[in-house]
DNA sequence: ATTGCTGCAAAACGTTTGCACCTAT
DNA sequence: ATAGGTGCAAACGTTTTGCAGCAAT
């Protein structure tokens, strides 16, 4: 177990939802956790096939969904129709700005932005349970764009 | 032809690109602008066939691509994974709040929203494109909401 | 011993593509 | 005439499901 931590807090949450504790759901754990920025559900798969781990893709799905479940993971999506995660362990809570020429993925903060959800929930009749707050932009200067080689 | 006037901004965007100017796009153009709500693609072809319609689900897929290239439709997303689209025809900008229990989506305008993608974009580089903000929340008074029945 | 989880494969879902035919220009 | 659009069906990529065997409680 690479993180001691987050696994203690995922085992606790398995056994409070009497979910059961495997060996397969702490390795999607780790895998996760060690993933650089965010990925879907298959490309971790994938990534675990080529490190010779023996979890099945539904397993993968599967976990990613209690990892969220339990915000050690959180889930994005980013408006391409396919679900991401990123790790949430002893992150801060930030946004995103994605470049629609290349898809690099930026994030930020804004302290303004926290504020606008309990605001509108307030005045709508509704508890806040989450948001989502995605900005499409393009590098103003494309020639010194680093990632400019994955532009479609 | 039901609304002349996002059908003219259509035939001047359609040529302008090149595209040919059919009946089936019309007939999209249409159907879509009729639509209450947002709606997906596959919403918009099947509502389309029980109407005697003889359009494709290809032509339907295409031809809503193009209306939001032109602005007639804006495209959404909700964290699904299904692209929504919306009509923008004379339509206020506005954000969403969307019921995690039963599904309703509720829009909403807020000004201090408006200005954060450009401030953002300043800061780091960029030029805004667009920006997705969605709120996801519970009805406050449960028995209350009339969108019960659609509750997972 | 029981229940839930796993791996596998197949199905499901929304979406895209290939192709032969057709039509707007 | 011809580039481009259409309808159809098949392919695609992501995600979910059914099922038999297995393992945590």
């Amino acid at each position: 177990m690479k993180n001691q931590q987050a696994a203690e807090v995922f085992r606790k949450f398995l056994k409070d939802g009497k979910n059961r504790i495997t060996p397969e759901r702490f390795e999607v754990l780790d895998a996760a956790l060690e993933y650089e920025g965010h990925f879907g559900a298959d490309d971790l798969y994938i990534l675990m096939k080529t490190q010779q781990s023996r979890v099945s893709r539904a397993t993968v799905y599967n976990t990613l969904e209690l990892l969220a479940q339990c915000d050690l993971l959180i889930k994005r999506n980013f408006g391409d129709n396919t679900t991401r995660y990123e790790s949430n362990f002893k992150k801060q809570v930030h946004d995103h700005l994605i470049c629609v020429d290349c898809g690099r993925i930026v994030e930020f903060m804004n302290p303004k932005i926290k504020q606008i959800p309990s605001e509108i929930c307030g005045e709508l009749g509704f508890d806040v349970e989450s948001y989502s707050f995605n900005i499409f932009a393009r590098c103003k200067d494309i020639k010194n764009c680093k990632y400019y080689k994955n532009r479609k």
